[in-house]
RNA sequence: GGCGGGGUAGCCAAGUGGUAAGGCACGGCUCUGCAAAAGCUGCAUCGUCGGUUCGAUUCCGACCCUCGCCUCCA
């Protein structure tokens, strides 16, 4: 495969830099090497929309690429499901919590697959995990670095935390003068000692109602950052490779994250909770900052409502490069549909060509080789997906014209098909759903060719007006009529 | 106010110290009974102003605009 390895930034480090495994020597059953991958997932409250899928399939792609170059890939994300939003929608639908959560992570599900994401090895719920995220408070609370606030509360303290030579402010430059913490929020809101401290533990109030869970610290729930450093810790281990989120998350969430991991001390000595970092950058929409006001806010599901499909979604979203602020329009998802229509031609051309026999003397020239070495350079460049784009486009000008000058044999088509689905498991388009035209339609086609054998075009053409206005376009090709969706 | 991203053709979007990938849209041509598909082809001096340099879109400075984080927002 190329001679360029891959390179991915480090929110941590602040720069582009090789991706090594953390544990080198660790291998799956395969002999790959096997790597740990987390992901902050959704909260279920409601439906996902398009901004925080475009964080979904950004892991999707590391995730398929990682898996691309060799890496045996452990990759979890998990599903809030307790959070003062879900437990406000809770009270207020008079649903249980599970029955409430339990639809809209389905949803969730089902848009990430419509999306061609592959599902996450684990998907673990928050509330799943009440004792192991209880044993890290506990082991926080051994070590001095939570504290219980009047209010019934535990929170973590910063100022204990970097006491003990910890530093706060990796993932971010962080200046806690000039910065406004917590200037918005009401300052008595809180029991907290430092306005910075985060809950680890929310004790329960009356509003709550049924949601709540025993601890050593009474009843309560957990506070939103502790669940994936427990949970990631439990399924992955204290320390691993690979961490990645919506780049809102890298503070507080993702700091304070750190701060709970490596404050619980569990680690190695020497290891990080998490060695590499990774930020999705967010999107506009029309140009615009999602709102409900600007009428700009789309779920996936919009979306699907308006006719666009989850490849069409996927290949806009895939469009540009992950740490780019990415503007979505309307007339991108055009354009993405009409890049896909480009690609599925050629694709199409190619697989009627691999299922003839070969004409006899025919020698042809083999495909360039060239698609998926060019497309691993491409990516390896810290995922560069515009690039890895251009190379798809080259790769489909050359095979066309190939195929228009009766350059390739049957046998060079499957070549090049094999290229393509290589390069497809971390572009995840897939095929195209085929739709097959009704009898009547295809009838109609038939009667267009008699027509047209008959030198009766203004009937040939009538026939093509009424395929058209029923919603069927027809190509004459070579090997009769085709077919097409308008 | 602090910190961090961006400003490249009508739209989306790569990229480089030596005069700018790719996609969509648009125009011309070839092919086609017509069309579609496909191929060929046309279409940008890179926010503004300075500086460094033989040469900058690419480096430095200032400015303008824009987006994000600083709040349990992907």
């Amino acid at each position: 495969m190329g001679a360029s390895r891959l390179q991915l930034f480090n929110t941590l480090t602040r720069r582009v830099e090789p991706f090594e495994p953390l544990f080198p020597d660790a291998r799956d059953a395969a002999g790959r090497p096997a790597i740990g991958m987390y992901c902050c997932g959704p909260t279920v409250y409601d439906f996902g929309h398009i901004g925080n899928f475009r964080t979904f399939v950004f892991a999707d792609l590391v995730r398929r690429y990682l898996e691309f170059r060799g890496f045996a890939v452990n990759h979890v994300m998990n599903i809030t499901d307790v959070e003062d939003k879900i437990i406000r929608r809770v009270r207020e639908s008079g649903k249980t919590l599970r029955e409430f959560t339990g639809h809209y992570e389905a949803e969730f599900l089902r848009d990430l697959d419509a999306l061609g994401c592959l599902r996450p090895h684990h998907l673990p719920r928050a509330t799943e995990f009440m004792p192991q995220i209880i044993a890290l408070i506990q082991k926080l609370e051994q070590r001095g670095l939570a504290y219980r606030a009047a209010d019934g509360s535990v929170y973590f303290s910063i100022e204990k935390y970097r006491g003990c030579g910890c530093r706060y402010g990796q993932l971010v430059n962080l200046n806690f003068d000039a910065m406004r913490v917590g200037e918005r929020v009401a300052n008595d809101e809180y029991d907290k000692e430092s306005l910075a401290d985060f809950a680890l533990w929310k004790a329960r109030v009356p509003d709550d109602g049924d949601v709540f869970w025993d601890s050593p610290w009474g009843q309560g729930r957990p506070g939103w950052h502790i669940e994936c450093s427990a949970m990631s810790m439990a399924i992955l281990g204290a320390s691993f490779d690979l961490h990645l989120g919506g780049e809102d998350l890298a503070f507080p969430h993702h700091e304070d994250e750190i701060a709970q991991s490596e404050g619980a001390g569990v680690q190695t000595p020497g290891r990080p909770f998490v060695k590499h970092w990774l930020h999705g950058a967010h999107l506009l929409v029309e140009g615009k900052k999602m709102s409900k006001s600007l009428g700009n806010f789309f779920t996936v599901r919009d979306l699907f409502a308006k006719g666009y499909t989850g490849r069409e979604i996927r290949t806009l979203l895939l469009s540009a490069h992950f740490r780019e602020t990415f503007n979505f329009t309307l007339a991108g998802l055009d354009g993405a549909r009409a890049q896909l229509a480009r690609i599925d031609e050629c694709l199409g051309k190619l697989r009627d060509l691999a299922t003839q026999a070969p004409s006899p003397g025919s020698v042809g020239q083999a495909p360039s080789p060239e698609l998926v070495a060019a497309f691993t350079t491409a990516m390896d460049e810290d995922l560069n997906v515009s690039k890895a784009w251009g190379v798809v486009f080259d790769w489909v000008r050359d095979t066309n014209r190939a195929l228009a000058e009766g350059q390739f044999t049957p046998a060079h088509s499957a070549i090049a098909l094999a290229e393509w689905t290589r390069l497809d498991a971390v572009f995840g388009l897939g095929a195209k759903a085929t739709d097959e035209a009704p009898a009547e339609i295809v009838a109609l086609a038939h009667e267009r060719v008699a027509a047209k054998q008959a030198k009766d075009f203004a009937r040939a053409d009538a026939i093509r007006n009424e395929l058209k206005a029923q919603g069927w376009l027809v190509e004459d090709t070579a090997k009769g009529p085709k077919l097409k969706r308008a």
